[in-house]
DNA sequence: GTATAAACGAGACGGTACGTCATGTCTTCGG
DNA sequence: CCGAAGACATGACGTACCGTCTCGTTTATAC
């Protein structure tokens, strides 16, 4: 978890590392969050149980790591921008949506979920390192659409960003209704509305 | 759970389900969720632990129940209709915001939503039985405000709710903003500029 | 360890209680006592480690019983007694001695040793349990001698006996010398010689 | 261990050599056999853990040269000799009685016995390096009591020595009973009357 | 006097076992 | 026959050590 505890990290065994976090992420995507388990983890690594304490302070920061691992290589986060803001947001929400269908995903997100509800520090981790970047990207691309008088001047971007995916988010969360390409488009059509020049 | 297993449910005894309830409840607002265990909550029930898996399921179904019984007492769910749809709206946002806020509600709603996220089938209980009342209410205010011509007469209510409550749902799972009167004041009149006729 | 600890021993399972006796003779024979652990002996009697460690308070202990149920059958602790003291002894004696070159004792008396020499408690039970009623009947057979006048009559039976066994057990336990019939017999005849009438 | 294996012996460090011999008798002393961990041994003495493993086989061998090394300086083995080996016999043995009840001795000298008990090639040692140069000594004495008319020409100075010693060890062992002065000179007398010309 | 090879301290590693805790099932007994 | 009490098999927890294996860093001949 990128932690700052005494053992030597000059000397930690980067396979060891790169076992245990691939091991967590086929775990998670085969046997579900609630049935992985660190001693689990370690044998599938092929690693002592010590190791992962050694580096990790909870099962749920091990998680996170082999999510951030996972992101690491996708790093072109950067959105399309065809001068036409409506249409590339629904682009990027239609495929927002897929992937939250996507059953590969299901898996995988829900336990990250699932530990970041109850830790804070987690919460803390997963804002700075895995959605801030993505969403820093999200706001570049509308204020490019500002700039280029798509959006109010005076548009909080924030809101914009949270209205445009908070509700396909809860819709996956707690499954309360399909998610859509429709839905996707019309979430776009209304959060531009609200924040037309 | 109110399930259909077979024990004969007429000579359950009702002092050993609230019991049962009672220490859910409030073992989760002292320990929280994590460390909430059914050995713990037939202990501070006086009741056996056989006794819980006759007639719940799984924990989560006991702390499901433990708020639906909550939640019982809390049977006027009408919003306030002063005809001043945006005023009305901005009450109840900013009411629900304190509420989320409020540290006492801060273990028990986390802890249901842990359970919720990894299972379908309580996901579908908690919009039955919780969340569905509760917005069938708000959706009435809503048609009142259309009614009243202060939104657009084809507006999707569900997607107006979502819009309304997901951003900040999301704030308080996530931590990732203050839920402050004027984020929910903003909420409002984004949310309106978007449906209005 | 018939041991007066908080769970209800009526409801004690004899099943469980002599598997993992039994398992842990044989894990003693087969692996000795040093690769013996409570897991190994839980696994073997197919059998929860709580279960174990409900009922003893340590391996030491379990050890310990294995042997008192083993000893429970061997009742008959009587010495023969044929008239000729010195005969008798060196029959005994040369039994005893038969014994300890028994690899098959080896590992299993060696395991109690090991546990007795650091645990003052189980000393203590190994005297009562064990050596006691083994004692009585030797020292039985030797005043059945005094009052042949086959040993003076102010003998201290505890001493005679000492003198008897303990060079015996010494040897075998430091390995410090062979355990032939001619040393049983040279020590019953010293033993003799030092106490005659 | 003195032992034969690969490592060049002229390079190796005294003072680690006796930094942990020390560590050792000062960890046996203070936390008993059971809890002493090649692991506290290496910390305590400063000194890493492959510097113990690579110079000794196994615990037990560090054991046993933590007594010898602490046994060399008392090189001077030699027993009183007034001529009347009764009175000088008493005079030893009381002494082995009074060392035996010292506290200070009892922890190490039963951790050696663990040891011993369970490892054929460490009881070797033990009676060539430790044992055997203190019997030697005594065997000295009982022989120029044998010339001087005191003790039987034919007696074989093995078992007189067995049987004053190990009746002491064995209750000492298994503490059952009191090492009294009187007992030890109950022991000398009823040897020797055993072993009278 | 430097080079070089060893022994050294430190400690990470894959493992085994520990003793504890919770799970969900099963059994006993009292009301 | 329901419910409390709780023993049971199972299995994960997080910790302590095991014995092996690098890492630099002394140190102490051999050049």
């Amino acid at each position: 978890m990128t932690s700052d505890r005494q053992p030597n990290r000059a000397r930690r065994s980067e396979r060891s590392r790169r076992a245990i976090l691939d091991a967590t992420r086929a775990l998670i995507s085969e046997v579900g969050y609630a049935k992985t388990s660190i001693e689990a983890i370690a044998a599938r690594a092929g690693v002592g149980k010590q190791t992962i304490y050694r580096w990790w302070p909870s099962k749920g920061a091990v998680i996170f790591d082999s999510f951030l691992a996972l992101s690491e290589g996708a790093g072109g986060t950067a959105l399309p921008d065809t001068g036409d803001l409506e249409a590339d947001l629904k682009t990027v929400l239609r495929a927002t949506a897929a992937e939250f269908a996507d059953p590969e995903f299901e898996a995988p997100i829900r336990a990250l979920g699932t530990e970041i509800i109850n830790d804070p520090e987690l919460a803390a981790q997963y804002r700075e390192k895995l959605a801030g970047p993505v969403d820093e990207a999200k706001k570049a691309r509308l204020r490019s659409g500002q700039e280029a008088g798509q959006l109010a001047a005076d548009a909080d971007l924030d809101l914009v960003l949270e209205m445009l995916y908070a509700p396909l988010a809860q819709r996956w969360l707690y499954r309360s209704g399909p998610l859509t390409p429709e839905y996707a488009d019309a979430l776009v059509e209304a959060t531009l509305r609200a924040f037309r020049p």
